[in-house]
DNA sequence: CGCAACATTGAGAGCCATCAAGCAAAGTGG
DNA sequence: CCACTTTGCTTGATGGCTCTCAATGTTGCG
């Protein structure tokens, strides 16, 4: 995976499908999506490489092809708060200023494409839908973190983890969702870093929901959902 | 404060100077500034009032011009998540779907300007230069909201105090800001629910901070920095 | 003055962090 | 193929920070 597709066409291919499957492109023309496809350039990442840095130029927006990604916010001191976990069509790149206020990095080896910020941001000038459907994710992405702030707020161990874990869940395609299966492709002190708890504390979270009977894990990276709607109480955020 | 200014020549200055002041129109020309206070609606409010409502329809968006306000989501079993604290001339209003994801409330006494959604929105759509504005607001909103995060998941109770500081006295206008006076309009349970933690625990952290000499309260709604490169450090979120 | 609302402080309990040990899975090299 | 190492997860013991419950102090107002 860490490799790119050997001919052109399957590139072309992997970058086409996964600007369809964005929320970037809907109800873009096929014209306009190929505008996008022109400026984009395909980057294969192995496992727990850097995609964007904290603090450096916001030269370039991405949208992962593959593979799983965390963003992520880093102190000097080594506190670290991870913002969120991408896949495959999710959007990143949003900033206030001319820096990135985070880093993103692969947790898996990952595709991403690379949109140059000048080209892109002249695109969504030209594009109007473009312009509305970034203004629509980031309006998401708002929504999300806070809900991510109520739950670290508020709630305690094992209902963050029920919060994340319901999260997850959501993000499953609706036809697989009937298994309750979700695979974690982080590790505990991601998660714990996601929640604000030590790993310890997140293991623990997962022996409490595993004894209450709300989840099963066959392995530490794969979680069956027993009771997803004691899950879902335990998981409310407003 | 809660009545409106009997004039009308007063009522159309109060609504324009907060207008000029927000980010909302800055860079606007004088006629575009015309165009939204010709939609503005000018609404008189006590203490302690809703101005929205959490699951509401999201009808309008709103521009304080006087006056402490707050955001809040709240859960069904009481729980509580201060989200942010405005005043004259934040902007209030942004959501993700056709519903507001939170409610707002005055502290004190305060007037606002309520934008009808409609008209709102097609001005934006006609003016360009209010469109680039509301997304800077929403990426700025995002940066906040990031910080925030990064400080209840990451700091202990008296950091993320100084972290709330701090974020005040970013918004002391710079030539009062010698005088190192921040002036506190929420209650403790406020601050409390901001940061994630209780109204004793809150008060506990003054008394810290206080202890540590980083601040002197003179009464409970007003804090005096004698250390703001200590509170910054404490206060610091990567 | 007395009351109401809010803030502070104290005591004790509970949750989470820290330190530490044990376990499982995957990779390495002989 | 199997010791050995490495990495990550789990579990236990202990201490510390925060929550809860309670009492006291302060301010403002009728």
């Amino acid at each position: 995976m860490t490799s790119l597709p050997a001919s052109d066409s399957e590139r072309k291919r992997l970058a086409r499908d996964t600007l369809l499957i964005s929320d970037l492109c809907r109800g873009l023309e096929d014209e306009d999506v190929a505008r996008l496809l022109a400026i984009a350039q395909l980057r294969g990442l192995e496992a727990d490489s850097l995609i964007l840095s904290q603090g450096r130029e916001a030269d370039a927006v991405y949208l992962p092809a593959s593979g799983h990604q965390l963003v992520e916010r880093s102190a000097g001191n080594g506190q670290r708060q991870v913002l969120a976990f991408l896949q495959r069509g999710d959007y990143l790149g949003f900033s206030s200023s001319q820096q990135f206020l985070y880093s993103a990095r692969t947790l898996t080896p990952s595709i991403v494409l690379r949109f140059p910020a000048r080209g892109f941001y002249e695109l969504a000038e030209a594009l109007p839908a473009l312009k509305g459907n970034i203004g629509q994710i980031s309006n998401q992405v708002l929504a999300r973190v806070l809900d991510h702030l109520f739950a670290i707020g508020q709630k305690r161990a094992h209902a963050r983890l029920a919060f994340l874990l319901w999260q997850l869940w959501q993000r499953v395609p609706e036809k697989q969702q009937a298994s309750a299966l979700i695979e974690l492709p982080m590790r505990r002190v991601d998660i714990g870093d996601y929640l604000g708890l030590t790993l310890e504390t997140t293991s623990r979270a997962f022996s409490r929901l595993r004894d209450d009977g709300l989840i099963t894990t066959a392995h530490s990276q794969q979680v069956q959902l027993l009771d997803p709607d004691a899950l879902r109480r335990l998981a409310e955020v407003g």
